[in-house]
DNA sequence: GGAATTGTAACGATAATGGTTACGTAACCA
DNA sequence: TGGTTACGTAACCATTATCGTTACAATTCC
């Protein structure tokens, strides 16, 4: 794994979590079924408990539960509480830039750049939590 | 600068040579006006070069040219030229892996995930690099 | 031949990420 | 009450990507 693999991850957990409908999922088991550290999902998770999409219970039969029924729940609420940066990154131009077009370009980029991932996030958002499951169940037949 | 800035780069770089109309523009020059060096420029120019989006040439009075007009280069192209990850990645799972649901979701989140780029992808492509110097001579008013 | 310019390799610094260990805290249960 | 389970978080290390820089060969023009 070298890439941000956050999302995927969340979106991994969450489904997991829906998964378990009335019973509580542990971290423990949500890394087992992602292929990794339960640590690595406890992280995540807490992003999504921050986010106000998944609910915690600690202690002896611990583990998450969704706020929602996941027809409720959108990739992109997903992607927004485990993300900040945006996805078309534009370089911090130095203050100082001698430049007086190289000034420009960035507020320019950002713009054009920025069109271009709100059509992403639109996407994401039409994507229910349930659309995720529901192709898995398919798959699983 | 922390985060990829090769889009960026990219994009600034391929405004500036299509600033330069029948000029050749050095890297020095490019890399004046984005703020960095310009072995990084020519990095990225030669990312450019070999999608067949600009022509370099070498030796005195050397330096790039588009091969198209700006009106005929999108920013899908040049996003292509500089980046194969996708946007969105998913973490390769160990072939291993011993749950049998963790193993569909892979392929699962690749098809949403992909959807979403394909949207992001969709917008770069209509976005023409025209459109980014359009929009820097307006800014420059 | 000399000057300018690119192409590319090599190296180091930096930052983000993921994996792991460790430990404190909360909740349940006998 | 005490033990067990599970989370939250800090700390640390390894890995990786990226960028900046230096250096040098190759190419092209004058």
């Amino acid at each position: 794994m070298s890439q941000n693999s956050r999302f995927a991850v969340a979106v991994h957990s969450a489904g997991m979590i829906a998964f378990g409908d009335r019973m509580v999922v542990t971290s423990e088991a949500i890394a087992r079924s992602v292929g990794t550290n339960a640590v690595v999902v406890r992280r995540v998770c807490g992003m999504l408990v921050k986010a106000g999409l998944v609910e915690v219970k600690k202690g002896q039969n611990g583990g998450a539960l969704l706020t929602r029924p996941a027809e409720k729940i959108t990739l992109g609420e997903i992607y927004r509480a485990v993300e900040q940066e945006p996805v078309l990154p534009i370089p911090a131009m130095s203050c100082k830039h001698p430049c007086a077009i190289g000034k420009l370009v960035g507020p320019v980029l950002r713009v054009f750049f920025g069109r271009a991932e709100d059509c992403m996030m639109k996407q994401l958002d039409k994507t229910r939590l349930s659309d995720v499951i529901a192709a898995l169940q398919e798959k699983k037949k």
